[in-house]
DNA sequence: ATTGATTTTGAATTCAAATTCAACTATTTT
DNA sequence: AAAATAGTTGAATTTGAATTCAAAATCAAT
């Protein structure tokens, strides 16, 4: 419910500019000790601490920590839902490029900031309106493709939700990798010391093979090209 | 730290079958009380109301809450593990049989018990020691898939740890989707009515497609038959 | 430079929930 | 059936953190 933008007065908000830039403080201080502790173990002597400032003022411009924290995580979440920035040097029909924008975003804000991110999940899991607006925008996200797959394969017959179902499983592709690779910060996985364009790169690759049947294009790929040889089933080769 | 299955006696724990009757009376209590309401919001004086205990016996058979959401959780997960179980009516070389088991296996836990499923994560997210139980686990159930790589793929020079990768790439495709579906109960997707069954081949098709450039064999499948089709790339076709 | 509004402080208070424990009950042993 | 041991109760206490608030500091306007 509350606002998205930083600057706004709404009874218990701020009536000076300097009252604008104290509250802003505060909203950094709690990105930092979010992206650093979490939702659950942060306090709110925490925040104020990392503000600089007495306890008390926590009072005079929030109500508490759970709604700090959502404006925070709002104001966060807010730019990566705008689908226009997203694809703007995409070019048209480029179906490789264009889920390899979208994951970009994706798995940059992982390896920026792991600690926020997980954070999303961790309120979205704590409150209902938090995790509808999430999960509206990320569903808003897919649609794009939802609503193009009846164009893109004349030859199937989708049964009801069928195509949402498929795009939702295709999406779940990054998160899993995501998660272990950045917020738990897998050894077994760092091993392979990647960039964010390499694990971008595999996850739109096993997109578009799914989504396809097949590789993407070669000249578009450099870790994941070996893997084209990646394809059929020789049943003589079991075991 | 604490072991895993229900009656042992570690200095806190039962001198009696009183007592231990009483421990897993406190232990079931809790995880319903987990299904309902989850990790964060469960109180000791609820597990206890739900047990029909005093609130003073929690503390003679545990130390606090989290040991105790820990040991239900552990033996919650742990019959998950046995990939010998899983497996055990897969034909030799069937491999979307053999993704089919291992899926099935998990669709079934979030349709089952999605709350205590969501307290799994939950927990992971609290606990650094059970984070890593879990996810040993869950990548000693990947192992299987990327030790055959090589062999499964002779045509492809993997890069280190590429395999682990794919397939962990490759493992998320169910995740975003069951939490959706299941935990967070999805109006959305609940609109397309599925059943495990269902979900579980869409799921499996997923997998097999983006691993192996093919759609699993017809004969196999039933809901997502039609998606043989869903295929190829059509350049014309733009927009 | 005085006034009045706004911001800031930090110690005192409140609060919800965990934790303790002395007394009580049930069960087993001798 | 008395004694010893184990299990159970629930009211009283402790804890840790949120919340309040009277007083002090700052600032803008006249």
């Amino acid at each position: 419910m509350s606002q998205s933008t930083a600057t706004e007065f709404d009874t218990s908000q701020t009536r000076s500019a300097r009252g604008a830039a104290a509250r802003a403080n505060i909203k950094r201080a709690a990105l930092n000790v979010l992206e650093q502790v979490g939702y659950h173990k942060m306090r709110i002597a925490d925040v104020t601490r990392e503000a600089g400032v007495a306890q008390g003022l926590f009072y005079h411009y929030f109500k508490d920590l759970k709604t700090l924290t959502i404006e925070v995580l709002t104001d966060f979440a807010n730019p990566a839902t705008d689908v226009e920035t997203i694809e703007k040097d995409v070019p048209r029909g480029d179906w490789y490029a264009r889920i390899y924008a979208h994951n970009h975003l994706v798995v940059s804000s992982y390896a920026n900031r792991p600690g926020v991110m997980r954070c999303l999940l961790q309120m979205a899991d704590e409150d209902a309106e938090f995790s509808d607006l999430l999960r509206t925008a990320y569903r808003e996200q897919l649609m794009w493709l939802v609503k193009l797959m009846p164009r893109m394969f004349p030859g199937v017959r989708f049964k009801r939700g069928q195509a949402l179902m498929v795009v939702y499983s295709l999406a779940g592709i990054g998160e899993g990798l995501l998660r272990e690779y950045f917020v738990n910060n897998s050894a077994t996985l760092h091993n392979s010391k990647l960039q964010v364009d390499d694990i971008t790169e595999l996850l739109t690759t096993m997109f578009y093979r799914a989504l396809f049947l097949e590789h993407p294009p070669a000249k578009a790929l450099k870790y994941t090209r070996n893997l084209a040889a990646m394809a059929g089933h020789d049943e003589k080769r079991e075991l």
